[in-house]
DNA sequence: TTCTTCATGTAATTAGTTACATGATTGA
DNA sequence: TCAATCATGTAACTAATTACATGAAGAA
C-alpha cells in the first residue's frame, strides 16, 4: 500500500465541512452546490473520492450506515484532522482565479456579430440575476437571525458580501456594456473607440 | 491517425488570438500572461500543445522558422479557423467560475486564528494592489491612445472595465473585512455576529 | 404500479499542471 | 567569458470531469 497523494486545496476544502460536523457524502455534495461551491466549485464525484483520501492520511473516518438494502457512507474529522486544517490556515492561499468564457468572447468579438455580443451580454446578466436569487434569500435569512449554523454567521458575513458585491458586479458591467455594444456598427471589427469610457475606466483603476 | 480530440475553449481561446496575427508559442505565453490569462488562465505547456491540436483539425497552419541553430515554430489561422470561430461566438459560452481560495479559509476561519484570518486578508488586498498596477498601466496607455491594437479597444474597453471593477472589488471588500475581523477574539470561533453589516450585506443584494 | 426524483457510487477519459531540459542572447 | 535571463519545447503525472449505473422513496 502506497503512501497516499498529497492533500489539495479541494481536499482541505472538505475536511472544512467535516470540522463543521459529520456528512454523508450526498450531504456533501448539496453542500457544495449551496455554500462552498461558490467559492471552490468541483464535480460531485470528486466528493466521493477525496474523503477516501482523508482516511487514508487518518485526518477522517468513515462509519456504513444502511440505508434500505444499500449502505452509505458517513465521514467525520479526527483530532488530527482538526490539527491539520489548523497548519492549513497558517499557510499564505491563493488570491481569486477567475475563468471567464463570455468575457474571453466579448474580447474577440469581433470574430463574431454584434448581436451574438449582445447574446453573450444578456446571457451574463441573467447568470448574475440566478445566482442573486438564492444569494439573496441566504443573506436575508441570516440578517434575520434564520441561517443554518448561527454561530459561523461571521465567517458567513465575509462570505456573503464578497459573493453579493461580485454578482451586482457582473449585473452593473453588462448593464454598463449593453448600450456601448449597441451603439456598434453590425460588423464589431469596424466598431469606434469610446474615448471618454476609455478615460472613465482609467480613472476607476486609479486607487 | 485518429480523429483529433474535440476543442476546448482553450483551444478557442488561441485561436481568437492567431486571428489577430501570427504568434510563435513562445508569444503567445506572453499574450496568455498579460491579456487572455487573466480570463482564461493555463499552464505554459498547454500553449505549446493546443495549436498543434488546431493544425490537426485543420483550423491553423505551423511554419518553422529557424533562430541560430534551433528552430521555433509560428501559427497562422486558417480561413477554416475563422469559420469555427464564428460558429463559437454563436454559441451561449459560460458564465463567470471563481475560485478563490483565500476566501474559502475565511469562510472556515473558525479553525485558525485570527491573525491567520487577518495574514489572509492582507494577502488578498495586495494580490489586488499588484494586479492592479499592470491594469491600471494598461488602461492609461490605452485611454490615451497607445495601446497595442488600437482598432480592437472597444473590445479591451469591455474587458478592461470587468477586470478593473474586479480588482477594485477585492481591495474594497478586504479592507471592509479587516476592521470586522480585528474586532474578532482571539479564537475566530468565539467571534460574535455583526447584525448591522448582515443586514448591509442583505440589503446589497437587493437589486 | 409505474414514473420520477432523490440518493449513492464507480469507471473511463482528459485537460491541465509541474518538472525538466537546453539553446540563444545580452550585459557585466 | 561567465552568469543570468530569454526563448523553446517535451515528458510524466494527476486532479478533475463526463458518463454511466442503480437502489430507495414518494407521488400520481
Amino acid at each position: 500500500m502506497s503512501t497516499p497523494s498529497a492533500l489539495t486545496t479541494t481536499s482541505y476544502a472538505i475536511l472544512s465541512l467535516l470540522a463543521v460536523r459529520p456528512w454523508s457524502t450526498y450531504e456533501l455534495t448539496r453542500q457544495m452546490d449551496r455554500s462552498v461551491g461558490r467559492m471552490w466549485p468541483r464535480a460531485q464525484s470528486k466528493l466521493y473520492e477525496e474523503p477516501k483520501k482523508l482516511v487514508a492520511h487518518g485526518l477522517a473516518t468513515a462509519r456504513s450506515e444502511a440505508v434500505g438494502q444499500r449502505s452509505r457512507t458517513v465521514y467525520s474529522i479526527t483530532p488530527e484532522g482538526r490539527t491539520a486544517l489548523a497548519a492549513w490556515h497558517r499557510e499564505p492561499g491563493g488570491g481569486p482565479v477567475l475563468e471567464f468564457e463570455q468575457l474571453l468572447k466579448l474580447s474577440f468579438a469581433e470574430h463574431g456579430s454584434r448581436a451574438d455580443a449582445l447574446a453573450t451580454l444578456a446571457a451574463a446578466r441573467r447568470w448574475a440575476e440566478e445566482r442573486n436569487v438564492e444569494n439573496r434569500s441566504a443573506a436575508e435569512a441570516y440578517a434575520s437571525g434564520n441561517g443554518p449554523f448561527p454561530d459561523r454567521l461571521p465567517q458567513n458575513l465575509l462570505v456573503g458580501r464578497f459573493l453579493t458585491d461580485f454578482y451586482r458586479l457582473v449585473a452593473e458591467w453588462a448593464d454598463w456594456a449593453t448600450p456601448l455594444v449597441e451603439a456598434w456598427p453590425e460588423d464589431p471589427a469596424a466598431a469606434g473607440a469610446d474615448a471618454a469610457q476609455a478615460a472613465e475606466t482609467a480613472r476607476r483603476a486609479d486607487w
